[in-house]
DNA sequence: GCCCGCGTGCGACAAAAGTCGTATACAGGC
DNA sequence: GCCTGTATACGACTTTTGTCGCACGCGGGC
């Protein structure tokens, strides 16, 4: 559990801490009073990939916030089907709705490759929430964006066709390089973890894929999803 | 907008908002200080049935609380179909999200029958949760909450069939009343709805309902549901 | 009582999603 | 280069879900 990359000395730590703070949504505001606080309990961790954070129905000890790497929040059914429920890097923050409800972990994490993180540990979190009411704005503030997220997701899920999906999810993370709309494709990124991002499976995914591909609006490769026609492929995603 | 019913004096109409305040969770435990300024500034209003409450977009201008009736937050999609996100009753609360992030409200909310109302405006709430930490903290606890009922939603909705779905959500509703295990309908719960909030159609729904019934699980009639054999269809709701 | 509207039952069908077995392609290790 | 494990392709199939048209029946208004 201890960090395998500890900084050399606590002025770094919390400097590094703080550089880190800067890149999370709500909390890149704070007052550096605060955000030395929060770099006062915060300890850097590490996990190795596939490496179980904490399993769904842990205990809820801690939040983590991610410094490198990225992570899955995930559920499995009894199946063996998998939905993941968010992915999750740099800057992304989770465990916090247990902590915050006094309940065990929602969902199982797990890291999609090397990740660095902090964890704060649940009772100096609270604390610090009682004690600075603009920490508990900013936290707020996250959770109503996370259920904003999760009405999108259960939109999605209920309402549209993998296909949709698909085109939206692929619209949403495109990135435009040197001209091309492209989603780079990590290792981890197979299409079996598509699909459980997706809420379906594989061969399902690979068959949308390919007609969407022979369609002529993208191309799939091991690197990349490039998108070859973005206005065409908003039309199957219904926007 | 203005109360069809209008308590007699300022003394009972901020008595009757403590007692409705007695069944908001979270909210049920805040000094009687604070619940004096939320009555302060709460205006209770009236909706038919089928009005609509606000509109998915419509500006954030104030949260509810339903003191009487069933409302249901809800999302339509293009093609007509809808998938309700919750539906709500005396000391629920509604509209909370869009004032938190400071956005559009995410759902269409609909009243299902006559509802009482009481409404907080964006701004007072937001300077109240400033000036009195327990009460952001109680409104923390209550999203986290929301977030913990979609993640089960999303998960329910992408990984089990309707049946299953049909299953866990009677059991989970179903009272005990002299011996049997029912589930009221109300006049409005008709299958449509129903299926609205399984996220599926009516026809669907009703296949699996009479599916249910020919294997002598429940049984339905216009005024409830019955549970016969609650140990096997828990069964077939996975428990 | 009668009519009419709405909720529901039902069968046939269409479309989508998921399953299975197997074939192929690719990357990394040797 | 070859071998091997993993990722993807593909076709055939089953199951589930959604759609459509229509019949039935109950309850409220007249």
């Amino acid at each position: 559990m201890y960090p395998k990359v500890m900084s050399g000395s606590p002025v770094t730590h919390r400097e590094r801490f703080k550089a880190l703070l800067a890149q999370v949504e709500q909390f890149d505001r704070l007052p550096p009073e605060i955000q030395d606080e929060l770099a006062a309990v915060a300890v850097p961790c590490h996990y190795e990939e596939d490496q179980v954070i904490y399993l769904e129905g842990d205990p809820a000890t801690a939040i983590y916030i991610i410094e490198r790497g990225w992570v899955k929040a995930t559920r499995v059914s009894c199946q063996g089907r998998e939905q993941a429920m968010q992915c999750l890097t740099t800057g992304g923050v989770f465990g916090d709705i247990a902590v915050l409800t006094d309940s065990p972990y929602p969902c199982t994490v797990i890291a999609l490759e090397d990740v660095d993180l902090w964890r704060i540990a649940a009772e100096d979190l609270l604390r610090l929430m009682r004690q600075y009411h603009v920490l508990a704005m900013a936290i707020t503030r996250r959770l109503g964006e996370r259920v904003k997220y999760y009405v999108d997701l259960v939109e999605d899920l209920s309402l549209c066709g993998v296909e949709v999906r698909i085109a939206r999810t692929l619209l949403r993370n495109a990135k435009q390089k040197d001209g091309r709309w492209v989603i780079p494709r990590k290792t981890w990124s197979t299409f079996d973890e598509m699909a459980a991002r997706l809420g379906t499976v594989r061969d399902v995914l690979s068959r949308s894929l390919r007609s969407l591909e022979r369609a002529g609006l993208i191309r799939v490769t091991r690197q990349e999803i490039e998108i070859l026609d973005p206005d065409r492929l908003a039309k199957h995603g219904q926007l």
